[in-house]
RNA sequence: GCCGGUGUGGCGGAAUUGGUAGACGCGCUGGACUCAAAAUCCAGUUCUGGCAACAGAGUGUGGGUUCGAUUCCCUCCACCGGCACCA
């Protein structure tokens, strides 16, 4: 028997077992139920960090949970090989970003093998592989001749210093990175996916993936953004029609002002003739091209002299260029109601623009619908000619057009009215509600041909074109005669050279005359390569897809449904909407190429917050911070446990302490997941990741917590080798417990019971985990050492390895083993709650006087109504509080409480 | 700016369907063991008043529904994630 829990030893035994009988590789096998558990495949950025770990944890829990429970189950991993990062330490060590790729990847694998997770490695791989994105790159080329991938000119952020594309996390407070000059906006042609084609199904089959989270269903639906309203055309005198599109149409007789983006034809056209506008203009191109950035720049507008005739009145109304209206959204122009639209709103009151009130509030429109009716019978009988369709605008009834001007002036002086109502001031339409008015709208719109209904999406296609070297190259061909040439297929793929060298940060495929000089594989003229490689959310949409079908010839083949849909998918909560939505998209490719056959690639999701740690620092004379890591820091505190402050370890004298944030290298906070490993094991960090907090919060990482783990796996050790060095004990003989055994063995199948729940249905592993606590604690507290006492103490013992074995494997290992069984663990059968053990003869209620609670009381489980309500009311507690006061209520909950009114 | 989330002791968190707020862990206080320390074990630990019994308050703010609200509804505040070229 080993004395002491030596975590290195015991995880290298348990590694080497699963090694050795390759527990973990599977294969497509029918006898059992499958179970495809996933986790966001890493970026392999140098070192693995905090978030890796949480995030594979919790994935290794539940696949280690559902292979007991008799799942074939397939856990892979793989490398998300390609991206910025590369590139930017490409230029800083002047290395290339393949073999610093590779090294990061080599060294992260070690990492993950020592937290001992139940990987198939066999099915590995790194998306920068030519054999993996040979695929991708066909899928395009077919997608391109269906149409379905196309070209369009799209807006980048310049850097006019370096002459380079700018990613948006480049652009700095409107600036290069590097450069620290101003970005500019610039348009280039760039190839596209027409992931709109799929919005409508992307939204509706949300409903059918009951298994993810709301938040991340609601931000879908919201990103996709589908709106119904009408497409209305402008008439100009002399210029082409500006059309727009509206949500409101119910306010179209509201509309003062038209505003268009600085890129519109027709503010080209105004700024051709008058230098203020294309200042104006040119201004506009400044700053970056995210929607943060441009939402909340100031709203800035010029008139551009030329004026539109609106649809209905006839009236003229000027055209504006604003720099809120971009080129890229619907049609480049939207129409302006100041007194219905906030933003407009802002505009109006700018630019000193008319604000006309169409629209009244239920509350004003029922007011003098009241008066109307109340001046009925007047000699004059207009004053009762109103609401349900009729002019609320002519009502003469004492006080009404008071009530609408005071409703007018508010809007004037304080902002938009932005809810739906009633129409005024609109003609024919008074008085017609928002549908109403959407609808008579339309149709005369539509009968006079300016304007139809139509839907909308906020989605937008996906930009695939990225400008730089260490991505997979778009296999596009471009020839002065042809245009655009897809390569064939079979000279696919097109290698990306990886045995490059950066000059300054140029893309060295893009600098270099040799790769791109190719001939055109139509006219066989002299033609260039596309130099642009692909977004890397293009390699992490079908990844998962490719875990199915190792070493095949196409991107997938009849293995994937087998293992498809990926049954539980584990990622980080910032994924929810790009990534998952690609995901989802490139799944409805797959299925109507025919290669896969369900409609959506996960059943489950779970998004896992983030891993957080307290920031320290000090104060340089200018005012700027030198951040110090947690771990050189300690914490001083006060008799009640209260932090007073923290000082340097090296040379005692204090330091500040900062947020708790984010584990960044910027704020120093991050803590190195194997020191964690080498100073702990790997048992005790997967324990602690997953104890702090639930799966789905923020895990606030920090070294005391750690060490309660450790405590606690070093109790466990301990506590059960002393058991186990007892004499031998009987089966457990259920009649014959005493009451102590009885509870201990009650709490056994309790816990059982509650962490199958929680691991299963909940993933709340916090509270399995706390659980098994408890039930360390009771053994502890339970001192008999009777043969039965053994044998309840053996069951509990036995249990509690079993239901610790996904989240330690390790030391479950060595302590199943110590229990005398020869089996491997993690191939055991998941433990089940006996319904005899679980049974209880008495239950404690609360009892509450007044919806106080003032006493408990024990009664039988069976116990009537009756017989509940009279324990109660004799409780001597109660008694002191009901007093002489009459009863005027009883509710009686079984099993929970009882609450006397006074 | 828009979309989504979170807020509970000194700290991380628990309370699963509206039913005993603070499980479990950390920290802290006292004690045992020790020449001493570490490790370990035992007891206590929401706040206020009280020796105690006990009483009152309490889940970001303000309101509402209910016999009963951390949980449901409304208001406001603070913080976090995403916003299409970071992954």
């Amino acid at each position: 028997m080993q004395e002491n829990y030596d975590f290195a030893a015991v995880e290298a035994a348990a590694q080497r077992l699963w090694n050795e009988s390759k527990a973990f590789e599977v294969t497509e096998d029918t006898s059992k139920p499958k179970y495809f558990c996933m986790s966001m495949l890493p970026y392999p950025s140098g070192a693995l960090h905090m978030g890796h770990v949480r995030n594979y944890t919790i994935g290794d829990t539940i696949s280690r949970y559902r292979r007991m429970c008799g799942f074939n189950v397939l856990q892979p991993m793989a490398w998300d090989a390609f991206g910025l990062p590369a590139e930017n330490a490409a230029i800083k060590n002047n290395t290339a970003p393949a073999k610093w790729t590779y090294a990061n990847i080599d060294h992260m694998r070690e990492q993950l093998k020592s937290l001992g997770y139940a990987i198939d490695w066999s099915r590995e791989f790194a998306t920068c592989r030519p054999e993996y994105y040979v695929h991708e790159q066909r899928m395009f080329v077919r997608l391109f001749k269906q149409g379905m991938a196309y070209r369009k000119k799209a807006v980048v952020n310049w850097d006019p210093v370096d002459q380079t594309v700018l990613a948006n996390e480049q652009v700095i407070d409107g600036r290069g990175w590097r450069t620290g000059a101003l970005v500019e906006k610039r348009e280039i042609p760039q190839w596209f996916f027409k992931i709109t084609a799929y919005a409508d199904e992307l939204l509706s089959e949300l409903d059918n993936l009951p298994g993810w989270p709301d938040p991340v269903k609601t931000m879908q639906r919201n990103w996709i953004g589908r709106s119904e309203g009408l497409e209305i055309q402008f008439m100009l005198d002399g210029n082409d029609p500006i059309t727009v599109f509206t949500t409101r149409p119910d306010t179209l007789m509201g509309v003062t002002f038209l505003s268009i983006a600085a890129e519109h034809p027709l503010a080209l056209k105004a700024a051709s003739t008058n230098p203020q506008i294309q200042n104006f203009i040119d201004d506009c191109r400044h700053g970056g091209t995210a929607e943060a950035d441009v939402e909340t720049q100031e709203k800035k507008g010029i008139d551009t002299g030329f004026v539109a005739i609106h649809p209905i009145s006839g009236e003229t109304i000027p055209v504006w260029i604003a720099n809120f209206v971009l080129m890229g959204y619907g049609t480049g122009a939207v129409m302006g109601v100041p007194a219905h639209d906030q933003r407009d709103w802002e505009f109006a009151t700018k630019y000193d623009l008319l604000i006309k009130m169409v629209i009244v509030s239920d509350a004003v429109r029922d007011a003098i619908t009241e008066l109307a009716r109340e001046a009925r019978g007047n000699p004059d009988p207009m004053t009762a000619a109103l609401g349900e369709g009729r002019a609320l605008d002519v009502v003469e009834a004492p006080g009404a057009l008071a009530i609408v001007g005071e409703f007018e002036q508010a809007i004037i002086t304080k902002g938009a009215y932005v809810e739906y109502g009633a129409l005024v001031n609109s003609g024919e339409y008074d008085g017609l509600d928002y549908r109403g008015a959407f609808d008579a709208i339309a149709k005369r719109l539509d009968m006079e041909g300016t304007g139809s209904r139509r839907v909308n999406y906020r989605l937008r296609d996906w930009g695939l074109s990225r400008q730089r070297y260490w991505g997979c190259p778009i296999p596009m061909i471009h020839c002065a005669t042809c245009d655009v040439v897809p390569v064939p297929e079979d000279q696919l793929p097109v290698i990306l050279p990886e045995n490059v060298r950066f000059m300054g940060v140029q893309s060295p495929i893009k600098a270099d005359p040799e790769w791109r000089q190719t001939t055109c594989p139509q006219c066989g003229g002299p033609a260039e390569r596309e130099t642009d490689t692909f977004d890397t959310f293009m390699e992490s949409s079908w990844y998962y897809a490719r875990y199915t079908s190792p070493g095949a010839a196409t991107m997938v083949d009849e293995r994937a449904n087998y293992w498809l849909p990926v049954d539980q998918y584990i990622g980080g909560i910032e994924h929810a909407i790009l990534h998952l939505l690609y995901f989802r998209f490139f799944h409805k490719l797959l299925r109507d190429a025919g290669m896969v056959k369900s409609n959506e690639p996960a059943t489950n999701l779970l998004c896992q917050g983030m891993v957080v740690a307290e920031t320290f620092f000090r104060e340089n004379a200018d005012g700027s911070r030198n951040w110090i890591n947690p771990a050189d820091v300690e914490i001083e505190r006060d008799e009640r446990a209260r932090v007073t402050g923290a000082k340097l370890k090296s040379d005692g004298r204090p330091v500040e302490i900062g947020a708790t944030e984010k584990m960044s290298k910027s704020k120093n906070n991050g803590v190195d997941p194997q020191s964690m490993v080498g100073k702990y094991g790997a048992d005790t960090v997967r324990l602690f990741s997953l104890f702090a907090s639930p799966p789905d919060q923020s895990l606030e990482w920090n070294e005391a917590g750690v060490e309660g783990m450790s405590r606690f796996l070093r109790r466990l050790w301990r506590d059960l080798h002393a058991h186990v060095s007892q004499p031998d004990h009987p089966e457990v003989d259920s009649k014959s417990l005493d009451a102590k055994q009885k509870t201990l063995r009650r709490q056994t199948h309790e816990t059982i019971a509650k962490v199958s729940d929680d691991y299963g249905r909940r993933y709340a592993f916090n509270t399995a985990i706390a659980s098994c606590m408890e039930l360390l604690n009771a053994l502890s507290k339970f001192d008999d050492m009777s043969d039965q006492g053994r044998a309840v103490r053996h069951e509990a013992f036995e249990s509690m390895v079993l239901l610790l074995t996904p989240i330690t494997p390790h030391i479950s290992q060595a302590l199943w083993t110590a229990l005398g069984h020869n089996d491997p663990v993690h191939a055991h059968a998941w433990p089940t709650a006996d319904e005899d053990a679980l049974r209880k003869d008495s239950v404690k209620l609360a009892v509450q006087v007044n919806g106080k609670l003032r006493g408990t009381i024990e009664v039988p489980v069976d116990a009537a109504r009756e017989t509940v309500e009279a324990a109660a009311l004799t409780n001597a507690d109660i008694k002191n509080h009901v007093g002489a006061a009459p009863i005027k209520k009883i509710v009686y909950v079984p099993g929970k409480i009882v609450s006397i009114v006074i």
